[in-house]
DNA sequence: AATTTATTTCGACGACTGTCGAAATGATCC
DNA sequence: GGATCATTTCGACAGTCGTCGAAATAAATT
């Protein structure tokens, strides 16, 4: 994934109308959601809401397609686990890893600390 | 993690010369890096950048503290380990777990499908 | 205490964002 | 084909964003 999808993908979730409507098609699993009732369950006008679908179809977090008089919205997981391996691999991994889950028990990988 | 503080993080790492700088940090790992020498190393006027650490130190992705009279920035981990974990139980996880490295086999994790 | 070095604060600017009312499109149902 | 339902497009608006020159602060150096 190319940094400037990464942060098409970043700005597209750092809104909170957005994380909203992602979270819920998330949820939704991969059949999604007509538009209307994205738009009736977080209480949006369907104006406003068409916007934000837009911006995350754009950033291919979403796709689109039409049933009947409806819009179908689904949620993209292999984009978001793109996302997730982009920003665990750049952002997570310092010199010595500091992207385990934060150590519980400190035991269990203090053994090789294989680090490529 | 709260959502506004994921809205916040996303938006912070959601901007070109940001996640730059952030990358860089994290290579730097915990000791950080001077200001200036982030600022050579990606060719940022000097007020820029301290704009962009501003909006990172806002949502709790690096810290600062001062060394003479340069001000070392490092990113901090634990944050960015909470939104990670937030984005996969939020944003990845559907009814069937979409968030699975794509699954190259197709096997071994067709058995149960323990979803709570 | 004056000078140099590292960084931040201030003020201004054009560009983009999120929201909404109103009108347009597209599909269905008599 | 006219009414109806679901959604999008358009136009407008206040607000925020990213950038930068210039001035201010803060610490080390002499």
């Amino acid at each position: 994934m190319e940094k400037t999808d990464v942060v098409a993908a970043l700005a597209a979730l750092a809104q909170d109308n957005r994380l909203d409507t992602f979270r819920l098609l998330v949820r939704a699993g991969p059949d999604g959601l007509p538009a209307g009732q994205v738009a009736a369950a977080l209480g949006l006008p369907p104006n406003t809401l068409s916007f934000h679908f837009d911006r995350l179809r754009q950033a291919g977090l979403v796709t689109v397609r039409r049933a009947g008089r409806s819009m179908i919205y689904a949620a993209r997981f292999d984009t978001m686990r793109a996302l997730l391996g982009y920003l665990t691999e750049n952002c997570c991994e310092g010199p010595p890893n500091q992207c385990r889950p934060a150590s519980k028990t400190g035991a269990m990988l203090s053994k090789k600390d294989g680090v490529a």
